[in-house]
RNA sequence: GGGCGUAUGGCGCAGCGGUAGCGCGCUUCGUUCACACCGAAGAGGUCACUGGUUCGAUCCCAGUUACGCCCACCA
């Protein structure tokens, strides 16, 4: 008895695949990047970082995944795929995890404490005030924490990732880019600083731009409060900002309101605090809006901001940036005895005893009534934003620049969207801008501006007087070195310098991800070969954001656009079709999924959900890839032990049996269409078509040949060799069309018999040696089969039954070809007595009679 | 209020001018020598609604409704 060598394991399986693979990956760098000699033959991807202080949701993994489909894909095709990863460690989200993980908030005013260690109990209420040099070492701290666990499952899920281009939007080297890039814009007059109300946030005590703002519900009562007019009579308003009586500057109605046509040009005093102030007439005023009439205050919202800036009202600010009223009475206020009980409470308190003293006077007319309105939210935030008057740093963004808006849109276009349908979602928002990019942020985990300002005799800065740092210096914090030309005794001194104490938003380093990752100003071989690059993949609710932002910044470095291409991904929603959210708590964790299905089932998964497209989360569909993985490994296992067969042999001039060549020439139609699909970015039917296939092929053809494959008994050499060499051809074929899909079965099985990675093998090519192939014939057997499989279903018997004897009809072409494959035929269908063939009009009919 | 998208069997999705397909689920049967993470067969839909174009519409056009996302409004 000889000793059958296997090729495959006996018991294949798909348990423990992502670890084994992973490493050997890691090991070969396998997905590393090699600069080639021309920009032509690569392509490169501007992955999104995630926020590293979040948490990753299945949606992150399908987003993820249709990038590292197209990479796998890309590599294959024989391209030097520089696909880097990044985590975006910048910012406010990082502090507040930090502020909650650790019990901790950041006072700046305190001293570095170096034997500083974090409370071991920490109570989020309480939170311990520490130093900026601390705050910052905790960030780094957990940042580094939090990536690990990110890294660690970007590997489980399979992404081909060159690891060792890891960057950060928190390390010098990112500070240093986007400093550079900063003071370029700053040269360039696209960057500038400015004093303006702007949306803040009193939480963080920070100002927020108008892409991190969304609107939500927040109940609230109108108030109908009189003012007095010269004469004593009264003149009602309705508001549901009552405690923002103190910064009113003027009473407003529409030109055409005959009602308070004769008070135009008058004045009214306002009820509690001895204001007057003037009545004007403006368009934006509605006529049936509240009484008609408009309390502007400075600021209650942004028609409140339009109105004070067209009608060049006075600025009667109140509220400060911690979001209480001012400490100090106001100089404009008459009564100072009734600002005196407001003074440094909160805009809530001070409602309340606005009401109080609007009741004691007689002025509020009835009750408050409730109402739910829209309020302006920071998105991460849970108080409304304030609008507060203050120096921000800004990028020019169209908002308030025709021309530049125009380039702007006209960079949309020249991108190539996937799907082109979200196009429209760049230019509405760039349409619908109405002030430019707002940078800057007064916290302390970010990139520090790498400016300074002229201190006067008298100690106070001069904001026209900008100082700033050589591009040489850089990386520079101005906070804890002096700029050049001064010494660190002039820092805060009369006749000296100031440091510019806020830092860059989050978003004003990602803007820069193409540069930061591709080498700009820091490496310009890796920089000429990566940039622009190739592909933009990301969720589409981010378009308004990231993908606007990166356009900017590379219009204005660059003079072009980032990339070539954008590729949208939908998001998983919950069944409900509702976006998750932390919120709502409907967020799916991926881990415990990827552990009970395994990563090529989920990513399979992931691949069913065509670009742009979202698709609500079912655990269900994880187990349809799951089969298909197993079917994977067990097809293979079947292929490769065929006793005695030798890859080594495998050869399409061996192809000799009419139904082996239909199989090869129609896998041949199944390679153009996904090659086809894939290069337009539709993994999705690229997958459809090979997994189709490849059932057809386990249920029709590998029954069909089975026999023959094994060499039984009466079957020529020359005919099992046709269906050995057939077989592992289509075998290797699908195992690379699928390994984009799932990179770690196919790579299991491949290297049952190669030594090399199947991911840096080629992709398969249709060739022509099989164009006279008739790939009817397996469409003819696969009727054939289910007319026999459906006699013998329909009889309730087992499909080992034996077939005594079988009518086939159809036209004279379906004859000849059955007639071709007549013996895989019979032993299929174990036929024991004669075929009747028969020529006829019509579809192809089999009539089988079984043994009894 | 504006924009974009979606409406196809219980669920998830294809399709697209010539009277519907796939997967899951379901029903029935079979099987353990590739695979029970299995195989086979089957039931199940007037393709949201109303008009229009056409010899003919699920598919094109207009409108309606519902849902989703984004934006705007916020006295």
């Amino acid at each position: 008895m000889t000793e059958q060598r296997l090729i495959a394991p006996d018991r294949p399986a798909l348990e423990g695949l992502e670890t084994v693979w992973s490493q050997v990956w890691e090991q070969e760098k396998t997905y590393a990047f090699r600069r080639p000699q021309s920009r032509e033959s690569v392509f490169s991807i501007d992955t999104p970082p995630p926020t590293v202080s979040g948490s990753l949701h299945v949606g992150h993994v399908f987003s993820y995944t249709h990038t590292d489909i197209i990479a796998r894909y890309k590599r294959m095709r024989g391209f030097d795929v520089f696909y880097p990863m990044g985590w975006d460690d910048n910012g406010l989200p990082t502090e507040r995890r930090v502020q909650n993980y650790y019990g901790v908030r950041c006072d700046a005013t305190l001293p570095y404490d170096p034997d500083f260690s974090p409370p071991e109990n920490p109570d989020p209420k309480k939170q311990v005030p520490i130093s900026r040099g601390n705050f910052i070492d905790l960030c780094e701290e957990l940042t580094a924490i939090d990536e690990k666990v990110f890294e660690d499952l970007w590997r489980h899920l399979g992404l081909s990732v060159d690891w060792s281009q890891l960057y950060t939007t928190i390390s010098g080297m990112a500070i240093r880019v986007s400093q550079a890039a900063f003071l370029r814009n700053l040269a360039r007059g696209e960057a500038y600083l400015d004093y303006a109300p702007t949306m803040w946030d009193v939480t963080y005590s920070t100002a927020v731009a108008q892409a991190e703002i969304e609107d939500r519900d927040y109940p609230g009562f109108y108030h109908r409060v009189s003012f007095h007019a010269a004469d004593g009579s009264p003149v009602y308003i309705e508001t549901t900002r009552p405690e923002l009586l103190v910064s009113v500057c003027a009473l407003i109605a529409h030109p055409n309101d005959e009602r308070y046509q004769p008070l135009f040009g008058s004045t009214v005093t306002d009820p509690l605090f001895g204001i007057e102030i003037p009545v004007l007439a403006h368009h934006m005023a509605e006529m049936d809006k509240g009484t008609g009439i408009a309390m502007c205050c400075t600021f209650g919202d942004k028609t409140d901001v339009q109105w004070w800036r067209e009608l060049q009202l006075p600025t009667h600010t109140v509220i400060g940036r911690d979001g209480r009223l001012n400490r100090e009475t106001p100089d404009w206020v008459v009564n100072t005895h009734r600002y005196a009980e407001l003074a440094g409470k909160t805009t809530f308190s001070a409602r309340e005893a606005v009401v109080a003293m609007l009741r004691e006077s007689g002025d509020l007319d009835g009750d408050p009534k409730p109402t739910m309105r829209k309020a302006s939210f920071y998105e991460r935030g849970d108080k409304p934003l304030e609008i507060v008057a203050s120096n921000q740093w800004y990028f020019r963004n169209g908002g308030k620049d025709e021309d530049l808006r125009k380039v702007l849109l006209a960079r949309g276009e020249e991108l190539r969207w996937v799907p082109k349908y979200m196009e429209h979602r760049f230019s509405d928002w760039v349409n619908g801008l109405n002030g430019d990019w707002l940078i800057s942020r007064q916290r302390f985990f970010g990139v520090p501006f790498p400016v300074w300002y002229v201190l006067d005799m008298e100690g106070n800065p001069d904001y026209c007087q900008i100082i700033t740092a050589e591009e040489s210096a850089l990386p520079v914090d101005p906070m804890t070195q002096p700029p050049a030309g001064y010494d660190e005794s002039q820092r805060d001194q009369p006749g000296g310098f100031t440091a510019d104490k806020d830092v860059m938003d989050t978003w004003a380093t990602s803007s820069l991800t193409p540069q930061l990752a591709c080498g700009w100003f820091r490496d310009e071989e890796l920089f000429s070969l990566t940039f622009p690059m190739d592909m933009a993949p990301q969720a589409h609710d981010i378009i308004r954001t990231w993908l606007f932002s990166r356009v900017v910044r590379a219009n204005f470095e660059n003079g072009c656009l980032p990339w070539a291409t954008t590729a949208l991904s939908g998001f998983v929603t919950d069944p409900d079709r509702k976006k998750m959210s932390k919120s709502k708590g409907n967020v799916v964790v991926p881990t415990e999924i990827l552990e009970k299905y395994g990563s090529d089932a989920v990513r399979w998964r992931a691949a069913m959900a065509r670009p742009g497209t979202d698709s609500p989360f079912d655990e269900q569909q994880m187990k349809v890839g799951r089969r298909l993985a197993t079917k994977i490994l067990n097809a293979s296992k079947l292929v490769l032990n065929l006793p005695g067969n030798d890859p080594g042999s495998w050869s399409v001039d061996k192809v000799i049996n009419p139904a082996d060549r239909s199989m090869l020439e129609e896998l041949h139609g199944v390679i153009r269409f996904a090659t086809q699909s894939l290069d337009e970015y539709e993994y999705t039917d690229a997958l459809e078509v090979t997994e189709r296939f490849f059932w057809t092929f386990c249920d029709d053809y590998i029954e069909f040949v089975k026999e023959r494959a094994y060499g039984q008994e009466g079957v020529e050499l020359a005919q099992m060799e046709s269906a050995r060499c057939a077989l592992g051809i289509a075998l290797g074929v699908m195992l690379r069309l699928f390994a984009p899909y799932c990179p770690f079965v196919t790579e299991e099985v491949w290297r049952w018999w190669h030594s090399d990675s199947i991911h840096l093998a080629p992709w398969p090519q249709a060739g022509h040696e099989l164009a006279d192939a008739e790939t009817e014939v397996l469409e003819d057997v696969s009727t054939a089969l289910i007319a026999i499989r459906g006699a013998k279903s329909a009889a309730k018997t087992s499909m080992k039954t034996p077939i005594e004897s079988m009518v086939i009809r159809g036209n004279a072409d379906t004859l000849r070809r059955l007639k071709s494959v007549e013996s895989d035929l019979r032993a299929v269908s174990h036929l024991t007595g004669d075929i009747t063939w028969t020529e006829a009009t019509g579809d192809l009919q089999v009539e089988v009679t079984l043994a009894t």
